[in-house]
DNA sequence: ATCACTTGTGGGAGCGCTCCCACAGTACCT
DNA sequence: AGGTACTGTGGGAGCGCTCCCACAAGTGAT
């Protein structure tokens, strides 16, 4: 299709003088109706509109940046290490609700690394340099310097999991509170009594309000919290098994298990079979992510769903509001907000 | 006035022309300094390194990429549906690849999705503007006009998941074949005689290349193939449980199982619990993607590792290599190079 | 001394946009 | 009739770079 005239060397595209020509019009006509201005004449847009689709014009991003001080890109930042036990289906979900939603608009995602020291120092100079319109964080650690640096330089962000409930950055989360106690509540409707809690790592903040709702599950319920099947993991398999050895050993008689991630169900799971407890006969168990392992295991485990695509697009959401509402610098004092997004339980055979 | 830029409203980071008044010298030398240019004098180059430093420059990459006419990113394309099936370890271990490798340089990272029409549309009008200096592709599809559309901008790209033994594209893929291999010899060395396999879609290439694998490890070995062991899956759990029911049904003296993937065989694995058979006492099994479904199934199953993190390296240097070949046009018919790496065989209990 | 190079350097001319000012044309008041 | 207010429109002036030509200064052969 392109066999038409070889004007321009090098790849030469169509500029916006040469569509101004083709539609006898000015450049700052078709400039005014590429980005949609309302103060252009019907018969005028329907001329460079037609222009435009006869020479296939498509913007050139660098020259637009350039002039317009602006990138329409969004950097999505992911601390390296994390992402690798941070839930398998974790990352490519929000990815997937994160694509669907930005299909609809100009902006371009770009990945951002920033997990060893060279790659958070190049990071630290790219928004320094104001090189995208906005920031995605991605779990995030509570002594993480990043958002303070973001909110610093007064680019827009939006963080999925805030690291306290003071988070200072729009957020987006899963309720994790609410996750624990349908947990808890779910055990409880079985008939469990004796339910423990191994905990994900609890400098992570989502850790903490599943905890906060299995204690008032329990206590709404009119059960009194035992300490003594509480034991801390750090969402990791090693940590599972780690917590079930000592939780077995404290309270023999416990009948039922909440874990904080998926895959340290699969490590409290090999304790207990190792200890000759069957599943969900004498322990019922609980994860949370409902990851792939979740379904593949055996027996299939009942988990608590986060809706992590949904959780993306509102980040998305929310990121290009911010963008949009930060040019007239008079409205300061934008309400920081906090979506919480609800999680489901998914009931399997494990319990 | 003070050192207040009147000039642009907004971020007012140092420009060249700034830098180069602080260090005494002209425009042109401090971008031969930025670019590493061999012509310039040990003492001017460290004035101008000092005077980067002091002002904490950092190029303006929408105006060099408009000037020098490159962006210096690249676009990873994902076709979306995909991503969901195909192994969930494999996209975030192939993004830590190209993500260490590239923080080497200054390229930067674009996500694009390739799902809907709409968004397909988007990337086509993307490639024609010349958006992005070079392509990744992951698992594309025999019948997709996405290579075709590359080679004809001359866009370089590089493939993983080469879509045929023809691929025209430069590629990186693992070794499907050996993989095959070293599963049927394993299972072989165990003393099974009987081995079926369940393959992967065989519009895949890679699922070719693990059949061919499978038939000839068994020849190798004096065995004759029986074309009544092979059924052909999809990748998917449900597959999985199609083909290995009437894998029973036709050979229900068989002894091992290769599966095209893990999710298969967690799918053959319940058709073979339900049928009373014990793994791997009575069947012995065997996967494919060494994903967390393989380290979690019970028993834990002996499955093909693919150096997927180490394919996403190698793709990035390839295309960077490309990408600066191609500036001589001189310099056509640059041999394709097609790069495979070493498939491993994790053996666990299931066999 | 002249010439022919080489090496380092300065700065003009764009790259393709957006922003904004100027101004023609029309409409509706006084 | 003149004034005032729009609405559309054209095009100059950059945005911050890279490319490249011009040229000063140094080097060595003639």
């Amino acid at each position: 299709m392109a066999s038409h005239g070889t004007r321009g060397r090098g790849g030469g595209r169509p500029t916006l003088e040469e569509v101004a020509a083709r539609a006898g019009v000015g450049r700052g006509t078709v400039s005014r109706v590429i980005n949609g201005s309302p103060r252009v004449s019907e018969a005028t847009r329907a001329a460079v509109e037609a222009a435009v689709a006869e020479l296939g014009y498509v913007p050139n991003t660098a020259a637009r940046a350039l002039a317009a001080n602006r990138t329409d890109a969004i950097a999505l930042v992911v601390p390296e290490p994390e992402t690798r036990f941070f839930a398998e289906p974790y990352f490519s979900d929000m990815l997937r609700g994160v694509g669907a939603e930005l299909s609809d608009t100009e902006m371009q995602l770009l990945l951002i690394f920033a997990g060893s020291d060279r790659e958070r120092q190049r990071l630290a100079q790219y928004l320094a340099a104001h090189r995208v319109d906005g920031v995605l964080l991605v779990s995030v650690h509570a002594d993480d310097p990043l958002p303070d640096l973001l909110a610093q330089l007064e680019i827009p962000a939006v963080i999925s999991g805030p690291r306290s409930a003071a988070e200072t950055l729009t957020s987006v989360d899963s309720d994790n509170y609410g996750g624990g106690r349908s947990a808890v509540e779910h055990l409880l409707s079985r008939g469990r009594r004796r339910i423990a809690h191994i905990t994900g790592r609890l400098d992570v903040y989502g850790a903490q309000r599943r905890v906060a709702g299995y204690r008032d599950a329990l206590r709404d319920a009119g059960h009194e919290v035992d300490e003594l099947l509480i034991e801390s993991g750090d969402f990791t398999e090693e940590g599972g098994r780690r917590a079930m050895t000592e939780l077995l050993a404290r309270r023999p008689d416990l009948d039922a298990v909440f874990a904080g991630s998926d895959v340290t169900a699969a490590g409290a799971r090999q304790v207990l079979r190792e200890a000759g407890r069957r599943i969900p006969d004498d322990v019922a168990l609980v994860g949370f992510d409902d990851s792939a392992i979740a379904r593949h295991m055996d027996p299939p485990l009942t988990s608590v769903r986060q809706p992590i695509e949904e959780m993306g697009r509102a980040m998305i959401d929310l990121l290009l509001a911010e963008i949009a509402d930060r040019r007239p610098a008079a409205s300061r004092g934008l309400e920081r907000r906090h979506l919480v997004l609800p999680a489901e339980l998914v009931a399997r055979t494990s319990s």
